[in-house]
DNA sequence: CATGAATGAGAGTTCATTCAT
DNA sequence: GATGAATGAACTCTCATTCAT
């Protein structure tokens, strides 16, 4: 039975998902989970003891999608810029999609539940991202594609930019031509100097 | 009685202040604010109909001390830069004291309470620190301190940058050189050409 | 400042009257006639210890009231059928304008009020009334306008039914026909033996 | 267990029958149901929302025990008179017997909700009982026993002045002498002539 | 007399969590 | 394993009533 109950747990967890998107990490309750799930009060319980522990399965699963993703693209042979502005015209779509994002919860999650900064994940999908970006620009740069003295403080800026602007977006709403703004500011930022 | 009913309500935000600091916007319940005031549960329905709206108060407290904060620094004769380094200094010190910091409430009251976009405060402030950052890399440049040919597009990096170290100093945690670096990276970007 | 101080009262009996006619009796808080006079919570408490208190008063005023219309009529010189129909008119317009009518009120208050038998005002009313009809029916008999051969229990069966038709328009609603269909019962009653 | 919970609530729903024959519709609160069921505060919300939702199951529970009493009564042999005999009898039992009696309560809520007519049910028994009463008295016209010109009439006044002593009942109190005198009335009304 | 701030009791309601079946 | 009834704690909010000014 732990096939089945493997998969019990998997739509239970992708199931919560989609109510942490819709309200939250706060205001989430296990009764809005049993509902949205369809299961009993005690049943839940079996597999999660609260909704911290069910939240964490969903950013966990939601991590390895993320890995996916990263992985689909590195298969293109494509230019290191080509690459970049995949990665930032993605960011642009999840910034813009609202709808389909669970970045406020996540945010809500690390305001309450202080976690020893190694085993931050949010923190080590930062470094990593910052890592990718680094060699995507150094790849540039040798390429001559891009002009750029401190490539990981490039990548750093790029990172917390995006950091900022994906707060905006849940904060205040961001347009479109917002994102594109700050976007073409950064690849000028890296190509500036070539002219 | 007015008067006395004022200093009343001054102390309930006041209070309320330091419990929104500790424990977020959404944690924050009526009986909170009670017992850290010291006053009757009926009686602070007398001022405050809701957490709700004594946030908004505290935020709006919050404000207008901010403006004070600015103020103090207009008074002074000094050059562009240093007036920004200024600036960048004292964001620094804010970004690393979160235990005297709202921050994490107002981000949390806003994913909850969506302000139609024109009269959200966070957008006005942020647009408002644009403006003098943008404000203070022209007159930089115009000195020969700066070289920067999109002062509203650095400004507004800049602005990003900061609001993406404020969410990682709440969400995962920031040390002094880490916001030296991003600091560092804006100042180099601003000054860099120079050479 | 007897004198000023009966004024007030009186003020505030007439306004509370309105407020009694709106809510009833047990809705109706200490709060909601210190909102409706417009004078302070203490003050109310000078006059009227509690709602019970008030809406004594409000009765009582009331009753003069009806008094002074009963007086009224009194005066014209008219035969028997012609005040008893008068009497009706008078009993059908109170019962269609639920909107100026305290009645809802009285009868909560006299739910919950178990008052002596012997000083009841309802009662004394009651009786009152029917002592009344009983008159005019013997007179309009002596008259040769009615024909009735117990005029006490006639003129009881019609206050019975005014007080069936007055719950019916507080509870269920009552049309102008159906009023008339029971005024046009009774009086057939009273005159049917004639032919 | 859907057996089981049917039982239970069937329980709450008689215990709250009590507690609303004691204190009226108003008064009752969900902790006085609570007390008197001997259950917890979160255990009748699981059955009831709030005390309209539960009345309106004590009423429903009433008219079914009501359709019941009438059945019975159906099954005899006995002329009209006798069983509009029975039924005043009945309704004389009622009148007097206070303590047991859901009208005070029921009385409150419908002062309070307002129920469009065509779905009232006080309307609708009042009608019905009208119909029944009509039925009886053409009956016993066709049987001999009575003489009446307009039975419909003669329905509908028995039914006020039946509803006009319950209202005496419940806000002054009244005799067996005083139910007697009015059914004396009612009756000879519909004797009178044959002599 | 009059005011209105202040208190505290109490009602309504919702959930996390347990446990018998 | 799974269910869902049951519990009780916690929170929101409203008022009657008092009392210093």
């Amino acid at each position: 039975m732990s096939e089945k109950s493997a998969q019990k747990k998997k739509y239970i967890v992708e199931t919560a998902r989609g109510v942490f998107i819709e309200k939250g990490y706060k205001d989430v309750t296990m009764k809005d989970i049993v509902e949205a799930c369809g299961i009993s009060r005690g049943g839940l319980y079996l597999y999660f003891s609260g909704t911290d522990e069910l939240f964490m399965d969903v950013m966990k699963m939601e991590a390895e999608e993320a890995d996916d993703v990263f992985a689909g693209k590195v298969g293109q042979d494509a230019t290191p810029s080509d690459i970049l502005a995949l990665f930032l015209k993605e960011q642009k779509r999840e910034l813009l999609h609202n709808r389909n994002n669970l970045s406020m919860a996540v945010y809500e999650y690390f305001f309450q539940n202080k976690v020893p900064k190694k085993e931050n994940p949010l923190k080590q999908q930062f470094d990593a991202a910052v890592r990718i970006i680094e060699k995507l620009i150094e790849a540039g740069v040798e390429a001559g594609e891009f002009y750029c003295e401190d490539a990981k403080g490039a990548a750093r800026n790029i990172m917390y930019v995006l950091e900022g602007l994906k707060i905006a977006a849940q904060t205040r709403g961001i347009t479109e031509e917002m994102v594109d703004r700050e976007v073409l500011y950064i690849m000028q930022g890296l190509v500036i100097d070539e002219e």
